[in-house]
RNA sequence: GCGAGGAUGGCGAAAUUGGUAGACGCACCAGCCUUAGGAGCUGGCGGUUAACACCUUGGGGGUUCGAGUCCCCCUCCUCGCACCA
């Protein structure tokens, strides 16, 4: 279609309110935001990480991260791709559970409330969002997936009941994964947790740990998350040593000559065996005084305490015979439960030997070699660690063990608000897994969900969803009460959007092969272990089995930056959060959303200042004027044709960085070189910006293109190229700098040599009365500068 | 303690990766236009100075013709992890 001669009649002034809404319902009506999911020929698959609809509706934090994705989703379109934008809502969890106990309303009657909310705000944000694939974890056609996605595991064998310590929050009454433990303290609710013994549900996570870390390197993430993931994962080699019948776990087997005594976690089941009649008391003393410590002062005391056990076992190394202590600061969780203690060599070593004088022995000289340490004396610690293993595994008393600090995930809640685990307990059968055909167990509507101190879910409370003929034998058995994590639910979400629609399977093997794995992945930083990890992990699983042919679900993933308010954080009881709604009435979501990403690098955030955003308002209302205003003809200014050149190349490049800021400040200098003075723009300056500035702001975007005589969406328009030539110039400013400082400025040919620039240069007074010797020295870097040095 | 990332005008921030520090915007100041303006337009805006100049990217040293950028030492801030042997 030509455009018309001149922009239709838009004496109107800029009106975010009309415009927006008259574009979200034409993108509706046309479904431009619609993927073709099944005949797409260059799929790209965009994808945010969704959010928790909460009754306070949309933080600006949301916004900002959907608004970053969108731009960038609205860019790979701009460039021919077929893009797909899902989003929906991670609607499971205590944190909606607490929510809907403490104001008196049931979550089900409360979330799809949220949900509607926050559509209606998601809709006003001007997002490139493809609603007809959206879901929500919540709805039984979805999590009867995420029932089906347990049941792969359960029969890969990698889901466990296991009974163990496990952390429990007294006040969400629930049991936490160790991720959700933050300094000994609940996560939600900063209850101090509590270590209670309890028959859990675990994935097998760890069996994983290697691959998880090892994929790492091959993923285009941004580096802070991979460092997050691999500190988590806490790879250590090193070495189990046999000390008698006590195995010891150490990564410094170079320091065997100095080992002292050995170290008994409380709770390892040796230390009966090893207890002595004269001891015993004390060390039964010592063992329940441990028991009842809480996790939060475990982890801080600098005061070690332990108790003698009496008995000794034999150094193997030296032959020597050493103590047995049993103490807390050693962990049962990691490694074998025990340790040699080699104070001269550990910090805590030392601080627990100090407590008891006991001696200190060094092994190891500050370069790295040995003394005192037999045949091995002299050797440097990287090769002592290796032979010392050696020499003891050849008479089995070592061998090489790695260990990770990555525990397996339990998934067990006891809680209401989570899909049910799908398993059924029969007296006759055992533990019994829900047929797939089964699928969904839907959760029942309860009235009392409010969970007790039982450590036994509500849902037990209710005989007539808790009864059930077990699917193997018919004859009544038991309903697993447990409902799983909520990070379940996000563990696989990203497969099911291209699905949405199909309810016969959770994921189209077609579909999937076509969209999957996610091009791109944009979501907050605080995710970088858990809802990561445990989707690359089932992601892993899925593709062992064969169910999906790529193991790594996200192969882009950029973590964007917080939002603070005036300098500070945002929360609610300052009463400074920003309330999108707000801002989108005042100003325009065109306005608002260009402005988030003007405040700030997307990748870090940036400080939201209420009167920070009448600048961005100001350019949207330029960018108006100047196409109302331009006319077709035109004297054709060089300057101007340079700098928008400069400016495609500069937009274009900066929004695959996501350096949305300086794309925005590239467009505004643009904006400003066009309308200098009294210049009136020409259509051919004005109509490349529309393009440019579509993705920022895609309401006026879209505006202004048809206002330009377009008639279908920008969004289906070819970016602008630019011409390089246009970017070299002929003549071009050359600094001069005498002895390092700048001391003026000659405009020269481009590719002028350096004797000629120097006596351009010389002929400068202001140059020349610096240069009172003959020079010693010029450096000319082309283009750019001339450096005289007297 | 370990790991990661920071520190640039009154403020948010830029800086083609070693080449004019402070783009762009906010705030502020002046002018124009207005009955008026918390509107619009134009210009100014790191510090010292009458000027020439000089100083200036948390502090101190170094490399270089040239350092916000590279190297060494130090201070402070933010975020992870934390008795993981």
């Amino acid at each position: 279609m030509e455009p018309a001669d001149r922009p239709s009649e838009i004496v109107a002034p800029y009106d975010p309110g009309q415009v927006e809404t008259k574009w979200r319902t034409r993108w509706a009506e046309r479904g431009t935001n619609v993927a073709d999911i099944a005949d797409a020929r260059r799929p790209y698959y965009a994808l945010m990480m969704f959010p928790y609809p909460s009754a306070e509706g949309l933080h600006v934090g949301n916004m900002f991260a959907f608004t970053g994705n969108d731009i960038f989703a609205r860019f790979q379109r701009m460039q021919g791709l077929d893009v797909f934008e899902p989003l929906g809502y991670d609607a499971f969890g205590i944190h909606s559970e607490n929510y809907a106990l403490k104001v008196g309303v049931h979550p089900a009657e409360m979330i799809p409330r949220n949900i509607a909310n926050f559509r209606r705000q998601l809709e006003r944000g001007g997002l490139m969002v493809d609603w007809s694939r959206s879901l929500s974890t919540t709805d039984p056609e979805y999590y009867r997936w995420t029932q089906w996605v347990f049941l792969q595991l359960y029969k890969k064998g990698l889901v466990q009941k296991k009974a163990g310590a496990v952390n429990w929050c007294p006040t969400d009454k629930t049991v936490l994964a160790n991720e959700q433990v933050i300094n000994g303290e609940c996560e939600r609710c900063g209850s101090k947790v509590e270590q209670r013994f309890l028959e859990q549900w675990y994935f097998a996570i760890s069996s994983y740990a290697e691959r998880l870390l090892h994929n790492l390197d091959t993923l285009d993430w941004s580096e802070t998350t991979k460092t997050a993931q691999r500190n988590w994962i806490g790879k250590s080699e090193g070495a189990e040593i046999w000390f008698d019948g006590i195995k010891v776990f150490t990564t410094r087997a170079d320091t065997i000559y100095g080992a002292t005594y050995v170290v008994l976690a409380p709770e390892h089941p040796l230390v009966d065996a090893h207890t002595t009649e004269s001891q015993r008391a004390a060390v039964e003393e010592y063992r329940a005084r441990a028991a009842r410590r809480d996790l939060v002062s475990r982890k801080t005391t600098k005061d070690k305490t332990g108790v003698a056990t009496g008995s000794t076992v034999t150094n193997p190394a030296t032959g020597e015979k050493i103590p047995v202590w049993i103490s807390d600061y050693v962990l049962m969780e990691y490694g074998t439960g025990a340790i040699m203690a080699v104070p001269a060599h550990d910090e805590r070593d030392l601080e627990f030997a100090h407590g008891f004088e006991l001696p200190v022995k060094k092994v190891v000289l500050e370069d790295e070699t040995l003394i005192d340490s037999g045949e091995f004396t002299g050797m440097s610690v990287h090769d002592a660690k290796r032979a010392i293993v050696a020499s003891l595994a050849a008479r089995n008393k070592a061998e090489p063990v790695t260990n990770y600090r990555l525990h397996d995930w339990c998934i067990s809640r006891q809680r209401y608000w989570g899909p049910p685990i799908p398993i059924v307990y029969c007296d006759d059968c055992g533990v019994v897994p829900v047929p797939e055909k089964d699928l969904p167990v839907v959760l029942p509507f309860i009235e009392d969900f409010k969970p007790d101190d039982s450590g036994i879910s509500p849902l037990a409370r209710h005989d007539e969803w808790y009864r059930v003929p077990c699917p193997t034998c018919g004859k009544m058995a038991r309903r697993e009460t447990d409902v799983s994590d909520t990070f379940l639910d996000s563990a696989w979400y990203f497969l099911r959007y291209p699905s949405v629609g199909n309810n016969d399977v959770p994921f189209d093997p077609t579909i999937t092969k076509k969209w999957l794995p996610v091009d791109s992945y944009i979501g907050g930083n605080e995710h970088a272990v858990l809802h990561l990890l445990y989707s690359r992990f089932v992601t892993m699983v899925l593709s062992d089995m064969g169910l999906i042919d790529f193991e790594e679900p996200f192969t882009k993933f950029r973590a964007h930056g917080l939002i603070i308010r005036e300098g500070a954080k945002m929360s609610k009881s300052k009463g400074n959060v920003v309330n999108p709604d707000d801002y989108i009435d005042t100003w325009g979501a065109d306005a608002f959303r260009t402005y988030l990403m003007f405040l700030g690098p997307f990748e870090e955030g940036g400080d939201f200042r209420d009167k920070g955003i009448s600048g961005v308002k100001r350019f949207l209302d330029r960018l108006w004027a100047s196409v109302r205003d331009s006319v077709q003809d035109g004297a054709p200014d060089v300057e101007v044709q340079r700098k928008l050149h400069a400016t495609i190349r500069k937009v274009g490049e900066d929004i695959p960085r996501l350096s949305y800021n300086t794309a925005i400040a590239a467009m505004m200098e643009y904006m400003n070189a066009l309308r200098k003075g009294d210049r009136v723009a020409r259509r051919s300056e004005v109509e490349p910006l529309v393009q440019l500035v579509a993705p920022f702001a895609p309401h006026l975007a879209e505006e202004l293109w048809e206002q330009l005589g377009h008639t279908t969406t920008v969004f289906e328009s070819t970016w602008p190229v630019f011409d390089p030539e246009l970017l070299t110039q002929d003549e071009i400013e050359l600094v001069v700098q005498v002895n390092g400082k700048v001391r003026g400025k000659i405009r020269v040919a481009r590719d002028i040599g350096s004797d000629e620039a120097l006596s351009i240069a010389l002929a400068d007074p202001g140059v020349s009365k610096f240069v009172t010797e003959k020079p010693t020295k010029i450096v000319l870097v082309p283009g750019r500068l001339l450096s005289i040095v007297v």
